[in-house]
DNA sequence: GATGTTTTGGAATTATCGTTCCAGAATTAT
DNA sequence: ATAATTCTGGAACGATAATTCCAAAACATC
């Protein structure tokens, strides 16, 4: 019949993400994405729809692969203090080149929310998530008896959410390394 | 001789101020300018330069307004932690409208650090600002008996300076007063 | 009221934006 | 080979970007 369909879908869709990271959504030219991608423009619209479909994907993309380290790191038996550092520590352990690009949803928090309702919705619903998550993780340290039963685990979530995009923040204008580690080691001391 | 230099050069600065605020740097067009400012486009060229120029001004005008309100809650006498809770508290006591739309300063770190050179010394000079701020004023809660003399005042001020961060980061995206509320009450028991 | 300067509105310019269209080359199954 | 489909490169589109140019209107001083 024909030509077999695609290229190599899920690498292009990493390109662009990287690119999306890198510079941001409006900063992101299509022509840029044509250069960085390695496939045709026509290819562009054809797989991924437009500029802002293709976008969408890229952050649930980003997502996907951001979310499996946390969950890996948060779901392990044993310790969960140590657990939730390890999440902060995933931040620091980055290469310095990816570490400041910051994080690609909190960077498109802020670009996007007010701005595009659609895009907003995406990387709103990551918040409530990654509160969600510390708020579990959090039970269980209480149920093993890390952590006294008399703290407010909601408050603890919402600090430990607050924190970590603080620390993404931070990561992408502090180069210091041993910066960034003090600010890992105040905040995680919240818990002791 | 001739018609009365300048309009109301300040109020002008201010208008332009609140538009990058709330679009930031990209998705800001002149036109937006043009019509928020209530001047003429020629003036804004006139009397600012082009666009990179106008909005350093800003964010400085921005930098200055924000810094003032800390520095007069960092430099009141008696309690060291009350004053600091009270610069984080600022954020709260913000209107929605405002709060809803995070840091300025913060929002373009994020979407210029890595793309505009010049934009990003701005930025990141005030991030070194804002830690040794919090610095000055751990020494002196120190000096006054309120903190521990073996606490890391460097890690400390980090951490503070990194917090500040993310609780703007989420005033941008939670809507939920009790929630930042929580976020800061436990980010300012680390001081106890 | 004349003079000199500024503001104003709009057109002009050059460039780039996102997106679509098209023709030819490539590739696979028949 | 033929036919069907996809990739490729580039042109074309209408919209908008930042910036500059220009002529008319507004205004304070003399």
């Amino acid at each position: 019949m024909a030509r077999p369909k695609e290229f190599d879908r899920n690498r292009a869709l990493d390109k662009a993400m990287r690119i999306f990271w890198r510079q941001g959504y409006e900063a992101t030219s299509i022509q840029n994405l044509v250069d960085g991608m390695g496939i045709n423009r026509q290819s562009i619209y054809d797989t991924f729809g437009d500029k802002q479909a293709l976008f969408v994907e890229a952050l649930s993309y980003y997502e996907q692969l951001e979310g499996a380290q946390i969950l890996q790191a948060l779901e392990q038996p044993g310790s969960v203090k140590a657990a939730i550092r390890q999440v902060f520590q995933l931040v620091l352990d980055k290469v310095p080149e990816e570490r400041e690009l910051g994080c690609l949803m909190v960077n498109s928090t802020l670009e996007l929310v007010g701005l595009d309702t659609k895009l907003a919705a995406v990387v709103t619903d990551n918040l409530k998530n990654s509160e969600g998550l510390f708020y579990r993780t959090l039970v269980r340290a209480q149920e093993q008896g890390e952590l006294a039963t008399d703290r407010d685990l909601t408050a603890l979530a919402r600090f430990l959410a607050s924190s970590l995009r603080g620390l993404r923040v931070s990561s992408k204008a502090v180069k210091d390394l041993k910066a960034l580690q003090d600010i890992v080691d105040v905040t995680l001391s919240v818990l002791d």
